[in-house]
DNA sequence: TTATTCATGTCGAAC
DNA sequence: GTTCGACGTGAATAA
C-alpha cells in the first residue's frame, strides 16, 4: 500500500466524466494496483477512484503538463473496461508504501438471514396458534423467506426485509399471485416484516391485502436468550 | 488527515455488529473525527468505519488488553447514533498527519438527468411522428420523465434508467395503472428506456405490453453535437 | 426535517 | 461468467 500527499488535479473517464480541480488530496494506492482519491472529510467514498482490477503507470507529463507544473501523471486503466482515470501531480507533499499482507476479513452479524431465522424460530410472534412450514419456500421466481399456516390452517407467505420499502412489497405481491395460481397452495396470504417500514410501502401492501408486521430484532433476540437460559 | 498504519483488531456495533480480527492495516482519521479501516486490496469501501458525526478518543488499554498487547484503544462514537467503532492498536508502523484544506469538490456528467434530456430533445429516436409532451410529467404518485405522443396520437408515459432492472419496470407499471384511470388521458402506453435491459426486467415489462427501447449515450450525444454543428 | 431516488453504487451468492 | 438482491448501503434532492 502506498500513500501519497499530493497537490493534484483528477479526471474520470467511464461510465460518466468526472473532474476534480487542483488541491491536496491523500492518493491510496493498494497492492491490486486499485487507487482512492480522498479528500480530507466527506464520507468513506473517495472523491474519485479505480477498481480492481486496473493497471497504474506514472509517466511523464506532456509538455503542456509540465508547463502549467504538472510533475508527474498517473494513468490507471481499468483491465476490463474503458474506465480510466488520470492523476495530474503539481506537488508531492508525503509519499511512502507499506507492506500489509492479506486481510483475515469482517464477520458479520445481525442481517437479514438473522432476522429470518428468528422470526421463523418465533413465528408465534405473529400470533398464537401461527407455525411454521418452512424456511427458504421454493418458487418458480425465487425462494419465499418464510411459508407459514396461520390459526385457520391457511398458507402465508412472509417477505423479511431489515427496512421495508416498496420493492419488498413488489417482490412479495409477486410470490403470492404466483403461488395463488397453484391449486395445491391457494389460497395464500401475505405477511410484510421489517424492523421499520415506510408509510408508502406500508399504503401499497395494506392496499393489497397485505398484512404488515414491525420487527423487533432486539426483543427477537431477548426471547431467545431468555428461553435458552430456561433449559 | 491522519494516516496510521497499524496492527489492529477492530469492532463495530450499531446497525449491525461486525469484528475484524488482528491484521495490519490502514486507520485513516479525517479532519471531521471520521474513520475509515483500510485493508491492502478489494475496493474503495473500507473495511470498517465511522462517517462524521463523530468523535475519536484514543484511551489507555484496560487490564486485560494491555495483557493480550494492546498499546492504545480508540474508541470512535457517532454523535447522533448508537453506532460505535473500537479500535485495539497492537503496534504502530506509521503515524503521520496532514493539513489538506477543503477540497474544491467533484464536477459530474452523464447520469440519469442527462439522458432525460438528449432523449426529450431527440423523441424521434423512438419513431418517426413521436412528438414530445412534455418532461417530469406531474402524477399523483410522482413525475413520469417524459410524457409522449405516438404518430396515431397515443399518450406513452416513458421511464429513464441508465439500468433497466425490474423496479423501474414496476415504477412504470403503477404510473400507467394510474394514468390509465384517468379519462382525459386514457389509453396511456408504456416506453421503458435505458442504457441497457436487464432479461428479467425486458421479460417483465414486455409480458405487461410495455415496450423496451435501449438507449445510446453516445449516439444521442452525437445527433446532438452534429445538429449544433449545422447551425 | 423527513422521504424518495440515484449511484462510476459495491458486494456476495446463486445459477 | 452472469444475474440477482442486500447493504452499517451513502448521498443528493424534493417535499
Amino acid at each position: 500500500m502506498r500513500l501519497v500527499i499530493a497537490t493534484c488535479s483528477v479526471d474520470y473517464e467511464g461510465r460518466l466524466t468526472a473532474h476534480l480541480p487542483l488541491a491536496t488530496r491523500l492518493l491510496l494506492v493498494k497492492a491490486d494496483g486499485s487507487v482512492l482519491v480522498h479528500s480530507d472529510g466527506g464520507s468513506y467514498k473517495p472523491l474519485n477512484w479505480m477498481s480492481p482490477p486496473c493497471a497504474m503507470a506514472e509517466v511523464e507529463p506532456d509538455e503542456e503538463d509540465a508547463a502549467e507544473g504538472v510533475l508527474s501523471v498517473w494513468n490507471v486503466q481499468h483491465a476490463k473496461s474503458e474506465d480510466r482515470l488520470r492523476v495530474k501531480i503539481h506537488e508531492v507533499h508525503h509519499d511512502t508504501a507499506h507492506e500489509l499482507g492479506v486481510d483475515p476479513g469482517l464477520v458479520k452479524d445481525g442481517v437479514e438471514a438473522h432476522l429470518q431465522a428468528l422470526l421463523a424460530e418465533h413465528i408465534t410472534t405473529l400470533g398464537d396458534g401461527w407455525s411454521l412450514v418452512r424456511r427458504e419456500f421454493m418458487t418458480a421466481i425465487g425462494p419465499v423467506d418464510i411459508l407459514a399456516r396461520d390459526p385457520k390452517g391457511g398458507s402465508v407467505a412472509i417477505e423479511i426485509k431489515r427496512r421495508g420499502e416498496i420493492d419488498g412489497v413488489e417482490q412479495l405481491t409477486r410470490y403470492l399471485e404466483l403461488m395463488n395460481r397453484d391449486p395445491a397452495l391457494r389460497p395464500v396470504t401475505g405477511v410484510f416484516a421489517a424492523q421499520a417500514i415506510k408509510p408508502q410501502a406500508r399504503t401499497l401492501a395494506e392496499d393489497r391485502g397485505i398484512r404488515c408486521v414491525v420487527l423487533d430484532y432486539d426483543q427477537l433476540k431477548g426471547i431467545d436468550s431468555s428461553e435458552t437460559r430456561l433449559f
